[in-house]
DNA sequence: TGAATATATGAACATCTTTTCATATGTATT
DNA sequence: AATACATATGAAAAGATGTTCATATATTCA
């Protein structure tokens, strides 16, 4: 059924845009579009504490949106999915053409 | 200074997508894509009462995503906004190119 | 092994959001 | 004017979310 179909897309593309909807985590996958990111470094750059970002991470991560990597005590996060430069950009650009 | 300016920009990108981000929400601006809807009409597809759609109803409008005109008693809501069809497209493509 | 550092996690708290219910407002019809 | 219908709105209830705090886990280094 089309209709039934079309609701679970809507459901889960509504799942999607939570990500980018609170400003901590646009602000965390804004800072990974250019570089990898260590926790603590993220957390300073948005002023806030280590703790706050390691929980949005991790729902960043079951998004699947964000993937990490271990290099000794430290645990790099970057973006894993190619459509979230696309995303922010074109949120980004609505905002400027308002 | 630009980082200020890069943060204003993303808590209202946030802002922006919060729309998305509730099922409710983003099903009723679909339903829009086609045609304007009057609230009830709304209301029975989504199969919701007429108060809870006439609030999201509010919340779309003021982030200026719905425009409405008064016909006799109905009120017919429709986009009012280029990019809401490109922002849910782009969030279907993405759920179906998992 | 023990101390230091980086990150993750569970619980508690505060806040925000969504829905429902009751009712108000606006319009048309008799 | 009274009634019926469509929508809006305020308040309350229920649920979801974000942050903090304390602490656990993992790794390195002395």
């Amino acid at each position: 059924m089309n209709k039934k179909k079309n609701e679970n897309t809507l459901f889960d593309v509504a799942e999607l845009f939570k990500n980018f909807s609170d400003s901590t985590r646009i602000r965390i996958l804004y800072c990974l579009i250019e570089n990898e990111r260590s926790v603590s470094e993220i957390a300073s750059l948005l002023n806030m504490n280590q703790s706050a970002i390691s929980h949005q991470l991790r729902l960043l991560k079951n998004s699947k949106l964000v993937k990490n990597r271990r290099d000794g005590k430290t645990i790099y996060y970057s973006l894993d999915d190619d459509h979230v430069y696309n995303i922010i950009y074109q949120g980004i650009e609505h905002i400027n053409e308002r």
